[in-house]
DNA sequence: CATTATTAGCAAGTGGAACTATCTAATCAT
DNA sequence: ATGATTAGATAGTTCCACTTGCTAATAATG
């Protein structure tokens, strides 16, 4: 298969792909001479997984670079591979490191074991001290309860990996892990209406 | 307080707050004459919560003026209000609309009463596609699981939504709905950490 | 074999988004 | 009255994800 019709049956314009192939997003073709390439079924199916973590899951071309490196690396062992493919995950932090003392608490209060400079720590942190900027009451109480819900998740995330590949396990973490993110989002804003139309929540007529 | 202080105060450069005036997202302070205007602590708190919102809630300027025209509607009533909340958060789409009939199935096997449009409908739809399109298959039994710890939050979520004012309602939910979505994703990575170290998660010996 | 289409690879351009800088005329502070 | 500050407007900047336009080489077709 030629580039054209790689572009064609992954829906992805000719140019756009190119530009994939200088960005290390999608591996080069067999070359077959100066100036043609041969693409396989392969080619096809990581333009299918660019375009899902680039539009879905909302990443960086050079996030998605990080992110496709670690799916395509052999070599990555075991437990390590969920915190590579966290450390390859998007931050979305940007500015300047936020105070981590409070994510430090509740995790302590769980009796959580994860690395002390995970980067999902700091996001934590950072989302937690943006909700303080915008006069928002997080008590305990709420956290607990989402923490024990995204625990349960989490168990159910890592019991699914499949255990017998490591490369399909790499695969597995940061395409569940990144993608499945919408979906839980969604559900969530989803159960709120259900929640309230089953109440049907009124104010009592101001 | 004039604008340099404000600035100050807020941790905003004056050109950037003067943006967000042009852009409507920071009301216009107090004129006391042609080039002068005084700004009050409601300007102050208003600018974190911008920030909040375009930062961590990673809203583009348009989508936050929108939900800030959401949290300032006094109007806004009732049960309608989750409804215009969830309207005016971002929805990621851009491209052509989904296959909704996945996610509608989905909703019917939950017994979820949703409206047929809701905006979070077209974003799982989207979202299922992606996962599709990545090679990652969703049987429905992990969806069921998200869909149950989803329906927990929103319980959750719901319950505690301040019903003595509606102003506080809407900001409530609003920002409560936007601003605690990094924090659920970074608890289930943090989740997941603890569960795969918990599990001493190796390799039989590649 | 001649002609047309396609390709790899590269450089430059585009459009949107979120600021950032500059300027002017008015006003304030001392 | 002299320098600092401000509102408001316009223009410029930076970054990002493409997109366009080229050239020289090769492939497909009649």
């Amino acid at each position: 298969m030629r580039i054209s019709e790689l572009a064609r049956r992954s829906g992805v314009p000719v140019g756009t792909v190119k530009y994939y192939l200088r960005e290390e997003l999608l591996p080069a073709g067999e070359p077959t001479s100066a100036t043609q390439a041969q693409y396989g079924e392969e080619h096809v199916a990581r333009l299918g997984l660019i375009r899902a973590l680039l539009g879905t899951g909302g990443l960086s071309i050079s996030t998605a670079r990080a992110v496709l490196a670690a799916v395509d690396d052999p070599e990555l062992s075991a437990h390590d591979m969920i915190g590579a493919a966290h450390s390859a995950l998007p931050t979305m932090v940007g500015n300047e490191r936020p105070d981590l003392g409070a994510a430090h608490a509740h995790l302590r209060r769980w009796g959580w074991q994860v690395h002390h400079d995970s980067p999902a720590v700091s996001v934590l942190a950072q989302a937690l001290q943006a909700l303080q900027a915008a006069g928002f009451d997080t008590p305990n109480a709420l956290l607990d309860r989402y923490a024990r819900a995204a625990h349960e998740l989490g168990e159910q995330d890592v019991a699914e990996v499949p255990m017998d590949s490591p490369v399909e396990a790499v695969r597995f973490v940061v395409i569940g892990t990144l993608l499945l993110e919408p979906v839980l989002l969604s559900l969530r804003r989803l159960a709120q209406e259900d929640v309230s139309a089953r109440r049907l929540f009124r104010w009592p007529d101001a």
